[in-house]
DNA sequence: GCCGTTTTCGGCCCGACTGTTTTCAGTCG
């Protein structure tokens, strides 16, 4: 069974957390969690690379020592340095540390000084009052922790970016109201358009002394004031959302842009570059001594640091500070590139709108075509169509073809791919549409073998243009299913078929990573919306976002194409 | 443990807020 990326960076961060409680080297326990993040953002499978012989220590922040390791994690699916640390510090003071307020320093004091090693351990000791009398912990600390160990049931869970960005609107309409304020800007991984987010992190610039943070705390939605300062606070919203909100001057606001966008790791490694320049780096400006020479624009910011500007998508220490530096920047695809959307439904199926209004939705959007895919008749709970219901509803959209101007609707459906791999539909009527999206809609949990043949067999089908949200994850519902993407892209590629960026808010499949490994290996990506109504048509908002976070350019992207272009590369070699 | 427009050794990002302190450690982002 082949170790997947994502176990293997667990082993490690897992690694970290234990060090840091055991007060290790702060570097080197870095170090892991740097490699634990390389390992998890990397397309292909590391068991992969190793198996092929590749030399591991070539990827950022993996070194020899590291590289050897991973091999005998790949080998034995084990880490026994992991297992030498857990001898010492048990496992499961890692996940105390979820708690907010406990770090590696008090959950070490608290396994030393009471033998806490779990969350039922630190409930009982603190309700007995024994907490506050460790030293360094306070009345104040024990309530804290007996606070969110009553929250920490469900309490954990990111949510899905079009939540998160519903309740940012909403709170920064309310902070533009605030006396005082200029600029209002979101920042943090809402910003970075990651597919869910943990917080909301908020920057506004404002004249100093001005009520901005007293007009934030008094938000209605607001449940607990975490903390306040003068220029940061923290609260909790109805929703459980935390939010982040930051002040500083005009001057400064590019640079705490910057900082409050992040990534993390961004941040470090754009410092470190300041540092290398003899520059400080922080959220009021770039310095050289105690002159800002840098600040008020996020561009200036990169500019002095000698870096091209970064779009925000790219923010995540994943090779984008190098192209910077040499001026290679990919030119990221935008809404505007989009020329049409090439997966939606209608009232024929499990849609909510009419083919013209779907058509007339469309085209109101400055698209040149819209694929209509209703699903096929296997998909039973959609109310899919067999070859009759289908020959009709291509006959219509030829009707409607003919008398609607601005628009072209294209013939297609959403056909499943059946537990064999073949299509649920026969080729007779597969050949009278203009494109073919095929899809899992049953059967997720088959192995990892059977289900890549599966699909690769549907993708053998020669009228097979595009398979659609190709993981199955639904976020935070269900996890993508066993499957070799890698091995699927490269037979997508050698086919002439293509793979669909999904960006329904609750699917965003492909992820960001594996669009650069599509980008990296030369296959295109559809992104397209899966709307079952007018408005989801807006949703290609979210896909491009997820675009952008896997580097693609217009040019990686199936439907940047004009229609004529289109059809070009919907005929399969 | 990683890494190199200063380096193969000696560095490794930077600041705000809180609680328990009487000048700061711990945590967080």
């Amino acid at each position: 069974m082949p170790v997947h990326n994502a176990e293997i960076a667990a082993l490690f961060d897992r690694l970290a957390d234990l060090l840091e409680i055991e007060d290790a080297n702060p570097f080197r326990v870095r170090a892991y969690r740097n490699a634990a993040r390389t390992i998890a953002s990397l397309g292909p499978s590391v068991a992969g690379l190793v198996a092929a012989g590749r030399d591991l220590s070539e990827l950022p922040g993996i070194g020899e020592a590291i590289a050897e390791k991973i091999a005998i994690i790949v080998k034995t699916g084990r880490l026994p340095q992991l297992a030498e640390v857990e001898a010492r510090t048990p496992s499961a003071l890692a996940y105390l540390m979820q708690i907010d307020g406990l770090g590696p320093k008090r959950v070490k004091a608290l396994y030393r000084q009471l033998d806490i090693r779990s969350f039922e351990d630190l409930a009982r000791a603190a309700r007995s009052g024994k907490i506050r009398e460790l030293d360094g912990f306070g009345a104040k600390t024990e309530a804290m922790i007996l606070q969110h160990l009553d929250r920490r049931l469900g309490a954990t869970q990111r949510m899905r970016l079009a939540e998160a960005e519903d309740i940012a609107a909403a709170l920064v309409d309310h902070l533009r109201k605030a006396p005082g304020v200029k600029d209002v800007s979101v920042a943090g991984s809402l910003r970075r358009r990651k597919d869910t987010v943990g917080d909301l992190d908020i920057l506004v610039t404002a004249a100093r002394h001005s009520r901005v943070m007293r007009h934030f705390v008094e938000y209605d939605e607001v449940t607990e004031i975490v903390s306040q300062g003068d220029t940061r606070s923290t609260v909790v919203l109805r929703s459980g959302l935390h939010v982040d909100l930051r002040v500083v001057p005009q001057v400064s606001f590019g640079a705490a842009l910057c900082y409050f966008t992040g990534s993390k790791a961004h941040n470090i490694a754009v410092r470190r570059i300041g540092v290398a320049k003899g520059c400080k780096v922080n959220e009021y400006g770039v310095f050289k001594g105690a002159k800002r020479i840098a600040g008020r624009t996020e561009r200036d910011v990169y500019a002095t640091l000698g870096l091209d500007y970064i779009e925000p998508e790219m923010r995540e220490d994943r090779g984008e500070i190098e192209l910077a530096a040499k001026g290679r920047l990919p030119k990221l695809v935008t809404l505007d590139d989009i020329r049409g959307d090439l997966h939606c439904h209608t009232d024929l199926t499990d849609g909510r709108n009419t083919l013209e209004e779907m058509a007339t939705a469309a085209r109101e959007r400055g698209y040149e075509y819209l694929a209509v895919t209703d699903h096929s008749k296997h998909v039973t709970v959609a109310h899919g169509l067999d070859k009759a219901g289908l020959m009709a509803a291509i006959r219509r959209i030829d009707r409607l073809n003919a008398r609607l101007d601005g628009i072209t609707i294209l013939k297609s459906a959403e056909v499943d791919i059946l537990e064999d791999g073949r299509l649920d539909l026969p080729d007779s009527v597969l050949r009278e549409l203009d494109l073919v999206v095929c899809a899992v809609h049953y059967k997720f949990n088959l192995p990892e073998k059977k289900q890549t043949t599966r699909i690769l067999r549907a993708l053998d089908n020669r009228h097979c243009n595009i398979l659609a949200h190709p993981s199955g994850r639904l976020i935070n519902v269900r996890e993508p299913y066993e499957v070799d993407l890698q091995a699927i892209m490269t037979a997508a590629r050698e086919r002439g078929c293509f793979l669909e960026l999904n960006a329904q808010p609750a699917r965003l499949d492909l992820t960001d990573v594996h669009c650069r490994m599509a980008k990296d290996m030369g296959l295109k990506v559809a992104i397209s919306t899966d709307a079952h109504s007018t408005g989801q048509l807006d949703y290609m908002r979210f896909g491009i976002g997820q675009a952008r976070r896997g580097w693609l350019e217009a040019r990686d992207v199936l439907n940047t194409r004009g229609l004529s272009e289109l059809r070009k590369f919907l005929k399969r070699v």
